[in-house]
DNA sequence: CATGAATGAGTGTTCATTCAT
DNA sequence: GATGAATGAACACTCATTCAT
């Protein structure tokens, strides 16, 4: 009997979710046939039905897993660094993720997520909450770094989540247009800032930040 | 009598154009047909092949109009602050077009544009000089201001660019996918940084960016 | 400018319409695709559409332009034939119709049709009107009929109309399967029931029909 | 072990065009997909095909059954009244089955196969066997009845019983697309008729008819 | 210059059928 | 015998573009 095992399928869905992210993220959603990802995977055209309802369905569940594996990312970067220089260490995991050029392939899919956005509410839904989540645990991390006494108290917790966050899209933007810029000194001008703002919240003391290596990406 | 005057054919085209926007800030490029097009501008298929090639040259002579102007608005923003506390300045200038609702549908072409990159080299140059010359004219802004003495004379200056410009694109998607997130807050953090960041640069020194009002956006 | 005159787009609709019919007859709706159609017609698939939204509509179409006609010959005959012998007449004239062979193309897309009707709801409700107004017509015929005397008043005329009604399609039937079939006896053989009919009304007085001649279809 | 004993086969092959005559009788031929007559039937695609070669395989075998049982019955019919008043009970052995509401899905089978057998030979072989054999019994019963002096003889026996197949399917059909029309009083006009017939044939006589009850369907 | 009917290659999707297990 | 995942040729329909008027 056929009834192949559940490993099997898994497989065969994800074979077919890779070739459609290579396509994705090679010809964006709308240049890309169903014909095209049927080359890419080495199936048939049936078979993808068989796994998707529909191309959108692919989008959706791309999405998805992109979004799933952000907020995993996000979330292990922030209890791996408790305690001090939290935010010095996530803007470093940031960084590593940017400068990594295996993820090239993903900023593109991003940047096309990100415009199908405004048009599929699934995949705005999607795409909100793969940044929402992160944004309050980066809320809850900057919050305890105020309780510290690590950044000034009079700031909103909140907004300097959304500031990193804009830092990192902003700079996943600017990769994804010029895969060569560089984003090292950038990344360093970052932790200047953060440094910077951390030592005008403690006059007196020396600034955590200082620990780090200069260029401690 | 086919001899027209270049007013009325400017206008013609500026017809066009102002459909085309609205309909591709609505449903994204390839959602939007030619037959769209043709019913928001009230003209026929014929007469938009009399201005434009193809959809194609539509999509980029919109890029090319969008990131003019992008570029204007710096450059006016830049001229208009000469001296002291450019930096905040720029930032509250940029802050307000992110708060400008007139400029949301403008946002949403730029996402659309900046996916649209990724495949169409044309669109591509248009976009990164539409970036490039900003951040040139931003470096020079942080060199004065380092030169000045307002800034450490220790991190480069096109990254402080880059990350102004992360910024402010990183809020634009923010502001794309929500438009009712709170950016007021976040400009008033990243005031704060550029603020202490200045003051690390010049520990005796009062900051210059003290003397601007708290929420001064 | 090609704003072609209404003439033209009627004729082209029709164009359309009787390739359609022409496959539709042939082939059933199933089995013709559009590009059959096109064939046909020798237009292009973009054409068809320019007249019709669907195949559907091409259907419902077909099916409303049918049964327009059907009433308007069956009121047309109701109308030529008043007073007395007036079913008799109805009979030959429906009698006419099976025998004309050029009426064989419509009788096998007349029961596509019926077949249609179970399937789509708006196909049914063309097909029920294009028998509901024959048989209300039918029925004030059979009413004055028995007023007159040439019909016996115990039975409903509706359920007379029906019988005609159910005559005629079986007939119609039978013609589709079986194009070669001696329709003219069966003719004569109704005649024969009505006239038995109308004479089992009024015992002491001459039939009415007797006046036709003996195969008078 | 795949030997399986023949019920089972049969059983099996059974439940399949159960399931098909359900599926068939709902939705049509053409819009029934083999998937619904899996779901339907409770066995596999697989399956299918051991006991069916294709799907038309499976139409034919369905219009082959429903053909075969309409012989059946109609034979039993026949056999089953012999002698005077015959047509009569003919008649109300038709009556009795369009009024049935179990018979409702094959009327509506029958139909789908009537316009079927316009495209498929096997399908129309079949469907005017189901027609054949019933007319040729109808005829000779005529013949009887002629003989018998019941019915007049100067009509054709199997004219008549054309019309009797005419009137039948031409119920069927109106009951197909309305199932709540009222066919009794159809019924009795199609009694009064075959009466008024047999009366006109003998002028003298009793009416044969006359000894059935008014309704006597 | 303007029109809009016409084009036809290309799209996403379906579904009868097969066959390795 | 039974399964159901896989196939791939078709299908209905779309839409950027053209060109006769």
């Amino acid at each position: 009997m056929p009834k192949v095992d559940q490993a099997h399928l898994d497989a065969r869905r994800q074979q077919i979710l890779d070739a459609a992210v290579a396509c994705f993220a090679r010809d964006g959603f709308h240049r890309t046939t169903m014909q095209d990802i049927v080359r890419q995977s080495g199936l048939s055209a049936g078979a993808l039905y068989t796994y998707f309802t529909s191309k959108e369905a692919m989008i959706e569940a791309i999405a998805e897993g992109r979004h799933r594996r952000e907020r995993e990312l996000i979330l292990a970067a922030g209890q791996a660094a408790p305690g001090g220089a939290v935010l010095q260490r996530l803007v470093a995991s940031f960084a590593a993720r940017l400068l990594d050029p295996a993820e090239r392939e993903g900023r593109r899919l991003s940047l096309q997520l990100w415009a199908e956005a405004l048009r599929n509410p699934r995949v705005l839904r999607t795409v909100r909450s793969g940044v929402d989540v992160p944004r309050k645990m980066l809320t809850r991390i900057v919050e305890a770094a105020v309780a510290r006494g690590d950044l000034p108290d009079d700031l909103e917790p909140e907004a300097l989540a959304r500031v990193l966050i804009a830092l990192f899209q902003g700079f996943a933007l600017q990769l994804a247009w010029e895969p060569s810029a560089a984003v090292e000194p950038c990344v360093e001008a970052v932790q200047r800032l953060f440094v910077a703002l951390a030592a005008s919240g403690r006059k007196g003391r020396r600034t955590q930040g200082a620990a780090l290596p200069a260029g401690g990406v």
